[in-house]
RNA sequence: GCUUCCAUAGCUCAGUGGUAGAGCACUUCCAUGGUAAGGAAGGGGUCGCCGGUUCAAAUCCGGCUGGAAGCUCCA
């Protein structure tokens, strides 16, 4: 210790001297015990730093508890430490792979001969909450690459990752107990500040992210600040449950999947009505953006295919079929089609843009790993466009089109994050080529006032691409929407249109999808909307009720007749039941809307109505009742309960 | 495709080597007039498929198919 001071700035303007070589913990001390015992962490200059490390300059600091955002980060990364350490006590032979944070909790990639399983995780539990309870003291060293080799020489994935390290990077351990390892920190003081965690999972996981390593076993686990937060977020995932999409497509009879075609969904009467308005809604404002629509084979000439470059970079991934002895290829996109008929005929510049759009049903092999109910599947109906358009239509064809994108989220409520993705590893064409592409999507994002962010080599391997992310009702982000610009395609078909001076122009692609697939957008909305469609989506729009069948079967008959009429979906439940039971199950099926009718009704030629999910009803004439359900579906009115 | 786990009645699930169970749904009968389950009886399973171990397999072992959580991939 020497005698030299640093000068400290405290967050409320306050400066103090202290000797150098101090630490955060001797400042709280300073300042209160009771700070002291709260503060598990603490900013240093804005960056974060353990409680027990030197400080050695003049410096702004900041203490931080526990729950904050700061404090339950590190805590999470002290958890994986401690799961680490638990597994090398329980396992032995165990060498150790990397354990980050990820959101909500951490994991730790570990490799052993023994086999983890789920069961195993809760004697690591208990392992940890040991670890916990001895309140081993967490302690940051800085040492050189050399000692830390020598420190983890049986260590052959620490000694790579060691390795990465850049010289000029200072190299620091972290132990607790027995237990070392190479961590770049901060970390709690104390292994006893880890309040609340679970272990939820056990998965394989390749070594650096890459296929051709070994694969490691990934244990995950997720810690809070709170026991009470540690429950919620269990509740949360409860729910998220109870909106699943395969468990509510069963439990409405949407749709269903069979063995014989794995990964290819079966859609039921109930699930096919809303995927019929979904593609009524949106060819109906297509047109209104002068969209012409077409239809395509499904099956195409492998030659096709070959040309187009999906050969090259997705054959693994497509179907094929042999007959008459010329090899076929179900589509994996729509495209080359599109480009077909783009050359059937000669082109002029007066008639660009040309707005080619198709329901278009593809077929890509998916792994089998990778399938998840209606989300990722191997057959499904892309909302598909081409838009030719000649270079000068560009900024104003790619706006048009973000307008259209515009309309149709905000019908669904959805709120969304745009994201420009760049040229990826494994592209195609010019990369002078590329650079204008992207600069042209950037410059219309830019003028539309979109705050986007840039996803470098994300892109197609023919082009850049504009994607939409929506926010669904649990907050969970979805890629559906996708904007891609291409240069390639017309270069590959050669692709030509007459311009003013009566040359041939090569014209450029703009492909696009609003719902992406509509499979999968269903499958967003089921969970978005948990079952409770709006009413311009619901199978079921409205069950009609008698109180008894005997006296009022002719009035509920005329009721439903009348809506039926309407164009209104509609079923009168006759069956001989007590009212409640059928009350119960038309909620259970998440109907908007219950008529119950009976004498009141029938004397007044009313209607009583009970919306989904409420248990006041409202008593109304038929007219009315008609008046305001053909509004909400012509509106196509977003009911407020669903977001409950 | 890889790692781990799972597959029992239409659905949700119990059943750890000795003759297959529950709740809901379904069928029949009885009852039945006001906003989330009226009662009784009955039918229904080659325990995913194929093979092995065993006197005996839903149960143990292997393969296959399908599913789940991740990893990888996703034009």
């Amino acid at each position: 210790m020497n005698n030299e001071k640093i000068l400290i700035s405290f967050p409320d303007g306050s400066q103090k001297f202290f000797p150098k070589e101090s630490t955060l913990e001797d400042m709280a001390q300073f300042i209160s015990p009771s700070l002291k015992k709260k503060s598990v962490v603490g900013k240093v200059n804005g960056k974060v730093f353990d409680m027990k490390r030197p400080i050695d300059s003049d410096c702004e600091i900041e203490l931080l508890p526990l729950n904050s955002p700061e404090g339950i980060e590190v805590m999470r990364h002290t958890a994986t430490h401690i799961l680490a350490q638990a597994v090398k006590r329980l396992f032995g032979k165990v060498n150790l792979g990397i354990g980050p944070i990820i959101e909500s909790g951490f994991y730790y990639d570990v490799d052993t001969d023994q086999n983890i399983t789920k069961g195993d995780l809760v004697t690591i539990e208990k392992e940890m909450n040991r670890i916990v309870a001895e309140n081993l003291p967490i302690q940051r060293e800085v040492v050189s690459q050399d000692e830390a080799e020598k420190i983890f020489s049986k260590d052959p994935l620490k000694l790579e990752l060691l390795r990465k390290i850049p010289a000029e990077e200072e190299v620091t351990i972290y132990k607790q107990g027995e237990f070392i390892d190479l961590c770049r920190g901060p970390h709690l003081p104390s292994t006893h500040l880890v309040k609340a965690f679970a272990l939820t999972n056990v998965s394989g996981a390749y070594w650096q992210g890459n296929s051709d390593n070994k694969m490691l076993q990934r244990i995950y686990g997720v810690a809070f600040s709170s026991k009470k937060e540690l429950d919620q977020y269990f509740y949360l995932l409860e729910e998220a449950k109870k909106r699943d999409h395969r468990r509510l497509g069963k439990q409405l009879d949407l749709f269903m999947f069979s063995d014989e075609a794995p990964g290819m969904p079966f859609y039921l009467a109930n699930g096919q009505i809303i995927r019929n308005e979904l593609e009524t809604f949106l060819r109906n404002l297509q047109d209104s953006f002068n969209y012409r629509e077409v239809k395509t084979p499904l099956m195409m000439n492998q030659r096709l295919w070959e040309k187009s470059g999906h050969w090259n970079h997705y054959k693994d991934n497509m179907y094929f079929s042999e007959v008459d002895h010329q090899h076929f290829a179900l589509k994996p996109m729509n495209c080359p089609g599109h480009m077909l008929i783009f050359k059937d005929k000669l082109r002029s510049y007066r008639d660009l843009p040309i707005r080619m759009a198709e329901f278009g049903q593809v077929h890509r092999h998916e792994f089998s790993g990778s399938l998840n109910g209606l989300l990722r599947v191997r057959s499904f109906c892309q909302d598909d466009a081409h838009i030719f358009v000649a270079p000068t239509q560009i900024e104003e064809e790619i706006t048009s089109v973000l307008r259209l994108i515009d309309d149709v989220y905000r019908t669904f409520g959805f709120h969304y994050e745009v994201e420009l993705s760049t040229r990826p590893e494994k592209s195609m064409g010019a990369i002078s080529l590329w650079n204008q592409a992207e600069g042209a999507l950037k410059e219309v994002l830019k003028k539309l006032g979109y705050d986007f962010r840039i996803n470098e080599g994300d892109g197609a391997f023919y082009g850049p691409k504009i994607d939409i992310h929506i926010k669904d009702a649990l907050n969970r982000s979805h890629q559906c929407a996708t904007v891609q610009l291409d240069f390639q395609m017309p270069e590959k078909f050669d692709l030509e249109y007459i311009n003013e001076q009566n040359e041939k122009v090569r014209p450029v692609v703009i492909h696009r999808a609003v719902f992406g697939s509509i499979d999968r957008f269903l499958g967003i909305l089921i969970e978005h909307f948990g079952g409770a469609f709006p009413t311009w989506l619901a199978p079921v729009q409205v069950k009609v009720l008698p109180v008894s069948n005997d006296a009022h079967k002719g009035y509920t008959e005329e009721v439903t007749n009348r809506l039926k009429q309407e164009g209104i979906r509609v079923e009168h439940d006759d069956r001989e039941e007590k009212l409640g039971y059928k009350i119960r199950e038309a909620q259970m099926n998440k109907i908007p809307f219950i008529l119950v009718l009976g004498d009141k009704e029938v004397r007044e030629g009313n209607v009583n109505v009970r919306s989904y999910g409420e248990k006041k009803t409202r008593e109304m004439t038929l007219e009315a009742f008609i008046l305001s359900i053909k509004h909400s579906i012509e509106n196509k009115e977003i009911r407020d309960t669903e977001y409950s």
